[in-house]
DNA sequence: TTGAAAGCGCTAACAG
DNA sequence: CTGTTAGCGCTTTCAA
């Protein structure tokens, strides 16, 4: 493998000015750079970003961990986080991990000097604090569980429309179905927030109210699917379903349909998300968003440390389709 | 950053001891191991992969590179791998690359030492041939495009059984929607056969038989509510047709119920992959697929050199659902 | 079974 | 504007 030593041979130069030619940092004279990048070329000569990541101690690499890979939502953050590291020339690595696994993937992470992580999987273990704070890496939990990065999320307002529109055309019996263990649910605003606003609006609210599951540890479109031949099983007589998530959401209006319910006739249906397969679906699904684009780019101006002139506050919308009409 | 010479100390050993008991490498007697060991959990000491890849010339991450984040197929086949991966210790990155950005995402993992790269992009650029094959790292260009990574794929066992049956439901005129460009579809066994076998049963295959597109420059949803709705518009009498894959499929039934047409009554529609979801679909839809485990195996054993003692083959499958009833 | 020396390819810091 | 020196933290190789 040709390094720089071989090109500033040719280039007769020192290998220090190649260095400065490839990195763009310090001077060098127009003729100097011009001749090295014709070795450079010549050669095809590609730095070794191991041992220059060895020297500085930093490395271009984010890293994003993920629960469930079958989750769409997922990966539309991820999407969105790799189109915006290629305007810093950062690079995304996607890792799914279950609590249990998140560890050794940490320790992975640290192991190979990732510059930020994005996890959506759980919290970060405690035990890894330091060293994640030792090599610089910048640690997002999602904003979901109201993490160390401090990002508002402002999902009150979507959800009180959601709801306001459900009563008016006449739901009575709303569920959430949150679908994920309780320790995940209780970081989350947003059931305690569907309480609180039904019991404003005096709808009943009762132990079955929200439905817990085991995702992700199950994908969501199953825990969704059995979630609802549970409830309509069980004999809840239900109106209307607000779902933890678009996948979710599928799931339970596939189960439901087994079930011989339709929706939105005889359940109305609402996710989280507003993944774009929710315009498609049959019915359209009913959906509260964040804007995805902007959730990653405020990850990535704190990772890179880009100045923020703006309020760090994401504001969630209701997007009404067919599924709660 | 607590490193080996640390560990070494408070251990009372060189260290080279402790890279020893790190590594598992070489000899180390049982009471030095356990010491060092000591010394290890006490000062959390993590050891920089960073580092030890600069002098073995080594990684131990495998890139997967796709076109389309959007497509739950190639999330089935990441899910997969990483899933592998975690029997060698491997990590697994994703990129997500168009044709014209692979050359890019191609130096960077050049640059990072990968170990291997399963591409499912477009074609390796021939200039980084030798590149890749001088830092050793396995490159395997997806089956769908028979690579430099020779595996047998058989699909024409299944395509054979899955027009057999449309023809049996009374199909004259069956459409393949490939979705891509042609350049794309140029490599791909499927067309080709479809063609082939449509011939020997005595059906009609026209100029309009085989829908292009630009997939995967668009998500591969819009590309088949596009191109079912263009396909409707233009008048084409079709009554059944092959997409390139499930989520492509999907954009069709719904392209097609845009425009007035039932599923599977006016048109029976078959896909390729056979997605979770597929078969919770409205309607399910019948579906060919490969093992996809299978498949990540298979890569797997290619990359870390493991002896490969069965066959390299995959024999798809069709199943068969309402969709193509 | 253990240790010492050499160096992977690069950057940081300083000197010219 | 360009070069020199000194490592980064680890593995490899050889010697004890």
């Amino acid at each position: 493998m040709v390094n720089r030593e071989e090109v500033a041979r040719l280039a007769g130069v020192s290998p220090m000015t190649v260095t400065r030619v490839v990195t763009g940092k310090g001077y060098v004279s127009e003729r100097t750079r011009e001749k090295v990048m014709e070795v450079i070329d010549a050669l095809g000569y590609i730095p070794n970003k191991i041992a220059a990541g060895l020297v500085s101690g930093k490395s271009n690499r984010i890293a994003i961990v993920v629960p469930d890979l079958s989750n769409p939502y997922y990966l539309q953050v991820v999407g969105a986080m790799i189109d915006e590291a290629k305007n810093y020339d950062y690079v995304v690595s996607v890792y799914k991990a279950s609590e249990a696994e998140l560890p050794q993937v940490i320790e992975s992470l640290i192991s190979n000097r990732v510059a930020g992580v994005v996890n959506y999987a759980s919290e970060f273990p405690k035990k890894y604090e330091k060293h994640l704070n030792d090599i610089g890496a910048k640690t997002i939990r999602t904003s979901y569980f109201s993490g160390e990065f401090s990002m508002e999320l402002e999902y009150e307002d979507a959800m009180r429309k959601a709801i306001d529109s459900l009563i008016e055309k006449g739901a009575k019996k709303i569920i959430f179905i949150a679908g994920m263990m309780t320790e995940f649910v209780s970081i989350d605003q947003r059931v305690p927030f569907y309480k609180k606003y039904l019991k404003e609006k005096g709808l009943e609210v009762g132990e079955d109210s929200v439905v817990y599951g085991n995702y992700p540890r199950e994908e969501a479109f199953m825990v969704g699917y059995n979630a609802a031949m549970q409830l309509v099983k069980s004999g809840c007589e239900f109106d209307a379903a607000f779902c933890m998530n678009d996948m979710m959401a599928f799931g339970v209006i596939n189960g439901l349909r087994r079930m011989g319910k339709r929706v939105p006739e005889d359940v109305k249906v609402i996710g989280f998300d507003n993944i774009q397969m929710s315009a498609f679906f049959e019915p359209p699904l009913s959906s509260i968003y964040v804007d995805t684009r902007q959730e990653a780019r405020f990850y990535f101006d704190y990772i890179v440390g880009n100045p923020v002139d703006y309020e760090r506050k994401l504001v969630a919308s209701y997007v009404e389709r067919k599924s709660a009409d």
